[in-house]
DNA sequence: CGCTATACGGAGCACTTGCTCCGCAAAGTA
DNA sequence: TACTTTGCGGAGCAAGTGCTCCGTATAGCG
């Protein structure tokens, strides 16, 4: 079957210069819009932003998921070359970590569309820049394992991230600083001073009984909810014999 | 000026009954899919589970705002009333602590309209029970007050819950239990035993320079970025000499 | 300059979602 | 039962949003 020829015999020309320019215009806008509205936002706005029309911005990224990946990848992969060179640079392994952390709470943290899919990519990286973040984590990791509490992994450090993020864009407005002392509560928790294990990631035999007692009334979101409830909740209640 | 009469000369007749019935299932059906969903359902949907029309349900509640609000209150209300409970059951200061947020993340913490709401009524808590809540959070704090590190408040408890709580949603797909290793990692940055002071909450004279290092390239979303932009940022950029 | 491949803009389509309107059914009353 | 008041359902409107279509402009080439 034919192969998408590597070097066609009739050459397209090279593109036109507005088209570039107009290209990394939509990209810029979007960078700004999406930090500021996260992926929710309307893609006319980021036409107007960019002072170009719709035809345009869907010409080059044909679906609005394109775009948005496309700026979450340059995003992600300036992020994770800035916290390698700072981690580098310090040569305390403790510094570097809370280094890393600092960078990434006050600089990234407010970034919505990088928050949105932080939390969903880190499980399934489809992002390179994402795994690249992993790996400077990973290294940060293990270089402070002697001063980290037994059994901290990379993805203790990766949620720790996630969930101080959201806190971050939760008091960003009222309380701007607040989240700093999460950070050294936290901190102080990872610290190898701490003896006591951690408990396991997936539990297998927990001695918890599924649900036998605090939660209260509240109905598991996902699946399995079937299981205790005694009809399909999906299902619209019997109608009264109306009309 | 006229109050509303509290006992009319022409009485209004008692709600009947079907109307009283399909006001609770109303509220059964938004609870189930808001606690599934958050509140970016579908009215419809809504209305289906509960087996009644838009007309109806929009009698009973004006406004989408209106529904939710209201099983938001009996949520939190019956959140609080429970906490509070257990609160006073346990003895031990630290247990009742650690058994709130063990509670609190299992239970409440997937309810995707609660989490979307407990951050945001935080900072100003307009439904009864979040005040409720609150006070619960504050005693907890007081007595547990010499086992905890000096300078925790209530606030950071609270923060503390909202940033677990999104630990909890972000991994309860793919790693259900892994948020307790974090909760255990957070108590343990609790605890009294370390002296080291927290940062302040709002630093009115920080030493760090306002934009001095490490945050790369990412703009602050909220206002005042308007101070750093070359030109206000919601303007259409100069479009080319076109046509 | 003239020609053509390439690129552009924005009206408009299809779909979603909050909410309304109104003809009709049913509960309550006598 | 006859009648009034209350309540019901769901088609449909208005606004928002992802995406397309197509007539027109222009960059690049000779």
């Amino acid at each position: 079957m034919a192969v998408a020829e590597p070097e066609s015999p009739t050459r397209r020309r090279a593109p036109r210069v507005d088209a570039i320019r107009n290209r990394e215009a939509i990209v810029e806008a979007a960078t700004a819009v999406l930090a500021e509205q996260g992926t929710a936002v309307d893609v006319r706005e980021i036409a107007r932003r960019s002072g170009v029309g719709m035809g345009t911005l869907y010409r080059h990224f044909p679906k609005k998921e394109d775009l948005v990946h496309e700026v979450l990848r340059q995003e992600f992969t300036g992020w994770a070359e800035s916290a390698r060179r700072e981690a580098i640079g310090a040569e305390d392994p403790w510094a570097a970590l809370t280094g890393f952390y600092q960078q990434a709470l006050t600089g990234y943290a407010r970034h919505r569309a990088i928050m949105e899919n932080f939390a969903l990519a880190c499980s399934s990286p489809d992002l390179d820049g994402i795994r690249q973040l992993r790996l400077v984590i990973e290294e940060l990791c293990a270089r402070a394992t002697d001063l980290l509490r037994p059994g901290v992994t990379t993805d203790d450090l990766l949620l720790l991230l996630v969930s101080l993020g959201h806190a971050v864009q939760v008091t960003d407005e009222h309380h701007p600083q607040r989240w700093h002392r999460l950070l050294h509560i936290s901190l102080d928790g990872l610290r190898a001073d701490h003896r006591s294990p951690l408990p396991a990631d997936a539990a297998p035999g927990t001695d918890r009984k599924p649900d036998s007692e605090s939660p209260p009334a509240v109905r598991r979101p996902s699946t399995q909810d079937s299981s205790a409830a005694p009809r399909s909740s999906h299902e619209p209640r019997r109608r009264r014999t109306n009309r």
